[in-house]
DNA sequence: ATGAGTGCAAAGGCTTTGCATTAGG
DNA sequence: CCTAATGCAAAGCCTTTGCACTCAT
């Protein structure tokens, strides 16, 4: 998520997305997503403030509350307790990720878009069989990374 | 996850994966994983409250804690900060779930036999191909479930 | 008797919120 | 100027832990 062509792209789409939620894009959201947009996966908050040492907690907890409101960021949950932040998919694109249970690290993954859509259409198949309104998916690769083994 | 045959089985695995972590099958252990295999997919500790209403919150929490560490129950997050929990895999098969982002419950789905072999192939080669060690994949189904629609 | 399990209450840790201050439009 | 955003500290909420009591072996 680092080529420089589609960096440009997000940051106006951020802040065509703020500007829709009537939020500003003030320094603080600017580092935030410069932050997550350089990030190989997920952050965790004491990712970010490692990252980002002069914004305090509760500011970083804040804005990252109205970006993801805004549809700019996507917290998610994984196996420990707290939370992690990357940005909505609608601007990085759909992937997955691999989860260290060692470590707890999260990093991106996409997989081959054949296998993508037939994931998809067995899995609208199966909403519809269950009476339930689909959304999206989420693929977890669990197991030890690289650093860990 | 209601058929009395694989009941039996289960209960008799749980004795043994209990017995084989040093660890009784108490009253309230039986209660947990009695209330487990009925439910429809993963309940929080909220929900396990409301149906076993005469065990302490911090028994709820000790003896999962040890029915995990055992391997009969499995601890997983959704989207929400609590956690859930549900029987480990090796007693109940693999499955997924069905997500509801209104109501926040969770229901056990399968897919066709054919769509996980292969997937699992290929996430196999995604994790060989990212030096990562996989042991299992979690896949969920994110949207709205019939009652919230 | 002796160690595991239990139950109540207090403490922990991540996250949220109140309120006074600062800054952008 | 006036509202949004900020920063610090305090409060919330899920979860864990301490400690005395009970129960099964």
């Amino acid at each position: 998520m680092t080529d420089h062509a589609h960096t440009v792209n997000v940051f106006e789409e951020v802040m065509a997305r703020l500007r829709g939620a009537d939020q500003r894009f003030t320094p603080a959201r600017r580092e935030l997503v410069t932050t997550l947009l350089a990030a190989a996966g997920p952050l965790s908050i004491t990712e970010i403030l490692a990252v980002t040492e002069k914004i305090p907690q509760s500011s970083i907890y804040r804005n990252l509350a109205v970006l993801e409101s805004a549809g700019v960021v996507a917290r998610i949950m994984s196996t420990d307790e707290f939370a992690r932040f990357e940005l909505a998919e609608a601007l990085i694109g759909h992937h997955h990720h691999l989860l260290c249970q060692v470590c707890g690290a999260m990093s991106d993954v996409t997989i081959p878009h054949e296998i993508e859509t037939q994931l998809d259409t067995t899995l609208n198949k199966l909403a519809i069989a269950n009476g339930f309104a689909l959304e999206h998916h989420r693929l977890d690769l669990v197991g030890k990374c690289s650093k860990c083994l």
